[in-house]
DNA sequence: ATGAAAGCGCTAACAT
DNA sequence: ATGTTAGCGCTTTCAT
């Protein structure tokens, strides 16, 4: 029942070759020439005689021919393949769900088509060893790493960095660290935040958020600071990132008159978007009587209902950054981490000042 | 100058290994056995002494070796990889944004790394010819081809599905095609949100979304078709799939009391959620004096303000479902379409019935 | 149970 | 400008 598709073209197999050109050989059997050649010619290279180089390319397709990857890449010892890997240490859901990270791969892709590179994506639960990573490592199937997220396994990703240079990872860095970083400066994305509600009134903060990864971790601590530097209290709701489970939370946290919370610092633009709603439900205004930033702004921060106030992470900057250090530290180069500066947003969810 | 290579990084730390074992061979010689039987120890395989099976799988993991990919895919003509393909036809700007393919892509390294295989991701900007899905097809670097979207290249996927067998692509399925496609009833979601608007009471449709792709199309069908079945207007406001500028379009098409919209059929959810915020900029209430139902359902639609009311689209399930039947390709089996079928999901955006 | 040997399909150094 | 040759590192008969 499988062959029996024999509709449409001439017998049952359209239009193909009559001999199929499958490899290098093939090709230059039929041209009269030597692998070499072809190999020479495929590739552009200026050392073959023009009119041979045109012919055979256009012999290959009209062929449909291409060289084999594997056999390219195994002979030149170079895979144009970059591995992206998402370590899903502390998620509950074996999922690639988180919005930032999955923006953050869309931009990584487009950084990429633009160096050359191909993507070979790998979506990973950390087994308490540091084999997760180093199957992609040490695999020969990639010319360098980029790790999105550290999770909780910057212990793992610190020591493999020691035996394998060409590595980049998205979050946060520690003094000292051996492996290099991009990410953003999480402890001062939370002060602005908290500084800016409380410039226009705030009484009294949230934060909302699990303090469990360290970059919320840091958030809170910015928060914090400039809370305590105001004199304003702020309490922590460990609001969990997305997922449909966090709202009876922040509904008690919101709903509890004891509380009088008026400003709301959040984690993630999605756990301000949940805010958002449970406020809206409780019929309370925004901004008027709360007031809320979020963390990200990703593209859904601008068309929230209102518009929402947020801390904005450079999410193709990043990218970009990632991508040129991987590929300076590919080239035998060396490179740093780096830390951008993030910045509030104004939108609607914050009173004017 | 090509045999620099030292011992790479190890200059500045020193507890490497004082031989490297970069290569079967090395290892075997280590052992003192053959290349062969260091395969064959390495693959688990059975006939090989247990007790040097083990003895070598210890060494191995000591010295962190593991068998280059590239020559050992050269060898067995077998990648363990799939590729997965998304042309940014009628896209204006040249990146992976769509939440919705974002979302389908995550899922689809979920069943990808469940069937044990990899993932290379290819943006790609379809060029007038077949050239960018060819590159891939024809590049000996996977196993199968995943495409995300037809986007205005149906006709260039046909012609290579003829003679590339191992394709499955997320979209719409016309009939008599060759491709093999998997994708969900869009002319139904369309219809299933207009009639529950009208079932509620609505008056005058609008359908909000640029019918650009098939997809939308068809939507736009659905709906029509209901609104026309039960002799309600409805409007078309183009209104582009995501992006800051198509607020001004819906918010002059909300605003002209001529148009006396009460029920909005959007797109995506997206272009819900813009609709949604103009209303609340508007001060028009949501559902009392307007209804609205979105399409996908993505996380994010359960956490608007109100929730919101959306056609379903099984993403995870489609995601599985184009796994299988491709590994089912691949295998050298047959594989059908399918359609999907979309669920209406109820939230707060409609009236209750 | 293990070793020897023959490639997988390509590229590049070395001839000519 | 082109052909010849020698591998890249692995898997897998075929022998033993």
């Amino acid at each position: 029942m499988i062959e029996k598709d024999n509709r449409g073209a001439s017998g049952e197999d359209g239009q193909e070759d009559p001999v199929h050109v499958r490899t290098l050989a093939d090709l230059a059997r039929l041209a009269g020439v030597s692998a070499g050649t072809v190999s020479r010619a495929l590739a552009g290279k200026e050392l073959v005689n023009t009119e041979t180089r045109e012919r055979i390319q256009a012999m290959a397709r009209e062929h449909g021919f291409r060289p084999n990857q594997m056999a390219s890449k195994l002979r030149t010892r170079r895979t144009g393949v970059i591995g992206v890997v998402i370590p899903l240490g502390h998620e509950k859901r074996q999922q690639i769900s988180d919005p930032f990270f999955l923006t953050l791969l869309g931009h990584l892709a487009d950084a990429m088509t633009e160096s050359g590179y191909d993507l070979m994506l790998s979506r990973t639960i950390p087994d308490g060893t540091s084999d997760w990573l180093e199957r992609i490592t040490g695999s020969g199937m990639v010319d360098g790493v980029l790790v999105i997220g550290q999770s909780d396994q910057w212990e793992v990703i610190e020591q493999v960095s020691r035996s394998y240079r060409p590595m980049v990872v998205w979050g946060h860095h520690r003094a000292g660290q051996h492996h290099v970083t991009v990410g953003t400066d999480n402890e001062l994305g939370g002060r602005l935040a908290a500084e800016r509600l409380i410039a226009s009134g705030a009484k009294k903060l949230a934060f909302m958020g699990v303090t469990q990864g360290i970059e919320i971790e840091m958030r809170h601590r910015g928060a914090r600071a400039a809370a305590e530097a105001a004199g304003v209290p702020l309490v922590h709701i460990p609001a969990r990132l997305a997922g449909e489970e966090m709202d009876p939370l922040i509904q008690a946290a919101l709903s509890e008159p004891l509380y009088e919370i008026d400003g709301i610092v959040a984690a993630s633009d999605l756990i301000a978007m949940s805010a958002l709603r449970c406020l809206h439900g409780l019929n309370r205004a925004v901004p008027r009587e709360i007031q809320i930033v979020g963390f990200d702004d990703l593209p859904l921060a601008a068309h929230t209902s209102p518009p929402l106030s947020t801390i904005r992470q450079e999410i193709a900057l990043g990218a970009k950054l990632m991508v040129d250090k991987l590929t300076a530290l590919i080239g035998g180069g060396s490179a740093q981490s780096e830390i951008t500066t993030p910045v509030l947003i104004e939108r609607a969810t914050t009173r004017t000042l």
